[in-house]
DNA sequence: TGTCCGATTGGT
DNA sequence: CCAATCGGACAG
């Protein structure tokens, strides 16, 4: 595989997630765990811009238990769980007191092929980390790693490949219907014709490219 | 304490 | 299209 670049600094996630989300494509996934190494690049992401946005899960500026980690330091793992069975990750961005994140949703599996099967149960490679909960299965991540440190060992994201603005595509954000005033917003972000961007509806089709 | 439901997935 | 499956959010 291609060397693993740096590790993406704290620095990297200070900032708004609708301009973090973009520009974690191409980036390395990267898990540790006893069992082995697991990476896989970044090629589809959403952002969540809570208190305003009502589809985010820090809708509202009240911090609960479940996204205590959003209104913490940027660059620490955000991990829910959802429908009794998935987990999702995503990277906390913004300052302290901006309970912002990234949604991971997609990976091109590039490294720890053989554990990421086992843990999913196929070698479909279209079927490993092709979703939020698919790729979390894949890394062993569960809420045990909730609030993990990004810039860590264990769960960390580095520099990996470089990708044109005309290389992203965009949409509105997926199963967030319960949203109304931010639903349209397109804070979807994943790689034109990436072969591993998770299969979605019809009305989630591109709707251009990154500004 | 009780009820409702989801930033999903896999199988009909 | 629909069920699985359960912790969190919130009403009372």
């Amino acid at each position: 595989m291609e060397r693993i670049g740096t590790v993406l600094p704290r620095d990297f996630y200070a900032r708004d997630a609708a301009e973090v989300a973009p520009c974690l494509l191409g980036k390395l996934l990267c898990r540790r765990t006893e069992q082995g190494l697991c990476a896989g690049m970044i090629v589809e992401t959403e952002a969540y811009q809570g208190p305003l946005d009502d589809a985010a899960h820090s809708y509202g500026g009240h911090p609960t238990e479940r996204t205590r980690v959003m209104y913490g330091p940027a660059g620490h793992a955000y991990v829910f769980s959802i429908y009794g069975m998935h987990s999702c990750l995503n990277a906390v961005t913004a300052d302290i007191g901006q309970p912002q994140a990234v949604l991971i949703r997609a990976l091109e599996p590039m490294e720890g092929l053989a554990l990421m099967e086992a843990r999913r149960g196929t070698a479909d490679p279209r079927l490993l980390c092709s979703g939020p909960g698919r790729l979390c299965q894949a890394l062993g991540i569960t809420r045990a790693q909730n609030g993990l440190d990004l810039t860590g060992e264990e769960l960390f994201i580095a520099e990996y490949r470089d990708y044109p603005k005309a290389g992203i595509c965009v949409s509105p954000r997926v199963n967030i219907d319960y949203a109304t005033v931010y639903r349209d917003r397109l804070w979807r972000f994943f790689l034109k014709e990436n072969p591993c961007v998770s299969a979605v509806p019809r009305r989630y089709a591109p709707r251009g490219i990154l500004e």
